[in-house]
DNA sequence: ATACTTGCAAATGATTTGCCAGTGT
DNA sequence: ACACTGGCAAATCATTTGCAAGTAT
């Protein structure tokens, strides 16, 4: 509900609109390229380059995991794509302006919350306030632990 | 200079108190898991599992890696030991209560600040004010720009 | 035509595991 | 003695890289 005080990535507002920015840098569209970008379009939330090259669990052709990093390093370069560790498990990958929440992982059950909004804006003012770095704990999650396990002991 | 208000975590006051812990779990002190034991104390900062077992760079003779892995499970399963992450790295490890500051590190320069006392604790505040999670960022750090990268763009 | 790209195999880096000989207690 | 450990090799997992063949522009 709430419009961000902050600038707004590069949000891409359809496929094409990302195809346009491969295009300005001189890159070509090639079908696995396109995968790559169908499979993040189609995703839900972030997903594994495994599960891109896997089709998404069929619901897309699938294709080479070597192909498949490499066209989401560039698509990363480009800030079309962001990726982010959640816990030691496989980066996840999504488009850039999608799936872009903050996110607070327990350490004891492995409960995990999305930060938005204003709770999220609230935590990097004071991220920023304490050290002046401005943080989005959208790559490396923020890890502690939940209400219930910090009050079992 | 700043005195923590928070509770300090296990903290062992000596090498010895290490040993006891070991020994009270029935767990058997060889030389190898005094040696990593010894790295610990002597390092200076969070330490790869690597360097433990190169005996952090020849001061202290060298051990095999794999038992280095296992004995820093096992250490930190007993709440002696503490991992954590910078980047893409290796891990980093470090005895519960030393070396145990916050870390924020800029994605774009590589950066790294370490957030102590209040500053720290304000941050920790604030996560706790906006989802109710007790965070330490001593697993996995923040990750965001600094102030000069963030200025640049 | 000519780079940029792919697919496949092999290489890497970090961490884990199987196994049997070695050793604290 | 006996169970816990260490050392070493081999296995995993995630990710990267070398290269010859393929293809978008």
């Amino acid at each position: 509900m709430t419009v961000s005080h902050h600038a707004v990535p590069v949000h891409l507002p359809s496929l094409v609109a990302a195809l346009g920015t491969l295009r300005a840098q001189g890159l070509r569209i090639s079908s696995a390229r396109r995968l790559v970008l169908e499979a993040l379009f189609a995703a839900e939330g972030p997903v594994t380059a495994d599960e891109v090259a896997g089709g998404l669990d069929g619901r897309l052709p699938a294709s080479d995991l070597a192909s498949v990093y490499r066209n989401l390093d560039t698509l990363e370069a480009l800030g079309v794509v962001r990726h982010v560790h959640v816990g030691h498990g496989p980066g996840l990958y999504a488009l850039a302006g999608r799936h872009e929440t903050g996110y607070v992982a327990c350490d004891r059950c492995g409960t995990r919350v999305a930060l938005e909004g204003d709770a999220l804006a609230a935590v990097g003012d004071a991220v920023r306030a304490a050290c002046g770095f401005a943080c989005a704990f959208d790559h490396f999650p923020l890890v502690g632990r939940c209400p219930d396990c910090a009050a079992e002991r």
